[in-house]
DNA sequence: AGCGAAATACCAAGAACTGGGGATACTTGA
DNA sequence: TCAAGTATCCCCAGTTCTTGGTATTTCGCT
């Protein structure tokens, strides 16, 4: 197996920060690699609205359609397989990661009439909200490129990568809506300190701490500790690295 | 570029079922490639309670010493770079992911007087806040392997995704640690719902509810609200999608 | 110099949460 | 069959939050 192949490719999504040409690279990579076709998705919702907000993809738009019209992304079985894994899998070992029920295989064949037969999926998690995936795929019939999965595999793990950075999606943080101070709260707040206990952190009263968080709850229009933490989580003002792993009061 | 060089590496990880060799397949790749230490972790849990870690490195001793007695996990620099990329990245380019203090220089400085120059690390996520790395590093002075950086992006790649099988890490993310019931009342009240609302939605009286968040924060050992949200959302019981932008009572 | 935003501090009432107790009924697995 | 776990309900004392105010100082900006 050769890895020669991926050489243009990795050094052109390495660097890359705009998103001008990464649909025209996937595509190159099909073909060279022996695909027929390629999607690279985002979604940030798991919930009942499955909508992705990033979406390239180059798929015959009859699936496209029956995809959408049919809501087939809750019944994909790809897509749960992606929660099962942190590397490419091909679609016809799927039932190693999750189990498959008639349905699946039944979702599977339509794909196969609109003209999708079997496919490589790369799975991606970003921090806490959202997940992302890149699929390269064959016609029907058609048999995947094994001797280069591998390239696959690095190829959409840089495209991912680099729609991540166009996309904003892993926003940076910003202390756009939040002074400083309330950051600061809000912070030690979401660490599980209580308003007496940040005060006596950040060397402030307690009251002060407690109007930190009401301002920034009214900036965020929500009414109680829970909302605010998550939706300043959501922005990036604050991080997960920030959060987690704190120790608690004792 | 070649990245022929990664023929056997990846390969190997691929298919690996099993976590003998990992440790030395990375001793490998670094020999190969011109890295001097590797370092492989999964975090898997936020607060008190101190759950398995996956930890796979060869970094000198003292280092390691340093970076547990003084607990730098929570001011490491490049922990908090990994929740804004989803590719590898330098140490000297963190900069352009999150802001550098100078405590984060000063701790990289350390670093280096313990043997550990500059690094690439390739971040991970897993569905929920969990998250692993794999870096790859050269002794202080050395200067990291440009030409074979793709190489290491993939290796790292395959390396957290065999780690991920070996280790069942990702079979955690269920709904193993809290009761159905004790997880729809978190959901709502993740969502910015009182205990009363939580209730009348429900269907149960509001002690009940109180109740089910009492045990939940018990098996979770946190004291507040704020704290068990994150931990869920940590494990992934909760998915960001599930709560955020959710409207709030009025 | 004046303005607005931020940070600081305080008060008070009522709602909500936390940490202790209990209790009953049902399911499940050893 | 018994023990453990789950789900449901209840009580209570104390603490913490939320919401509505007011007010002073500092700082940057125009």
């Amino acid at each position: 197996m050769s890895l020669d192949i991926a050489e243009g490719f990795a050094e052109e999504l390495l660097g890359v920060e705009t998103d001008s040409g990464l649909k025209e690279t996937l595509k190159r990579v099909c073909g060279r690699l022996g695909f027929d076709h390629f999607a690279l998705t985002f979604e940030t919702r798991t919930g009942a609205d499955t909508s992705p907000e990033v979406l390239l993809h180059d798929y015959p738009a009859e699936w496209a359609k029956v995809y959408i019209t049919f809501d087939l992304a809750g019944k994909d079985p790809v897509r749960r397989a992606c929660d099962k894994s942190l590397t490419g899998f091909t679609w016809e070992s799927i039932d190693r990661l999750v189990p498959m029920t008639r349905g699946d295989r039944q979702m599977l064949a339509v794909g196969r009439e609109c003209g999708i037969g079997d496919g490589y999926t790369v799975p991606r998690h970003l921090p806490g909200l959202a997940r992302g995936s890149c699929t390269f795929a064959v016609r029907p019939g058609g048999s995947l490129p094994t001797r280069w999965l591998a390239v696959a595999e690095l190829v959409g793990a840089l495209a991912l990568g680099c729609a991540a950075r166009t996309s904003g999606i892993l926003r940076l943080a910003s202390n756009a809506r939040l002074s400083d101070r309330q950051r600061e709260c809000l912070l030690w707040t979401a660490r599980g300190k209580t308003a007496s206990e940040t005060a006596i952190i950040l060397g402030i009263s307690e009251e002060t701490v407690v109007q930190h968080l009401k301002m920034a709850r009214e900036r965020y229009g929500v009414h109680c500790r829970q909302s605010l933490i998550l939706s300043a989580l959501f922005d990036g003002l604050i991080g997960f690295g920030d959060v987690i792993r704190w120790p608690e009061r004792s």
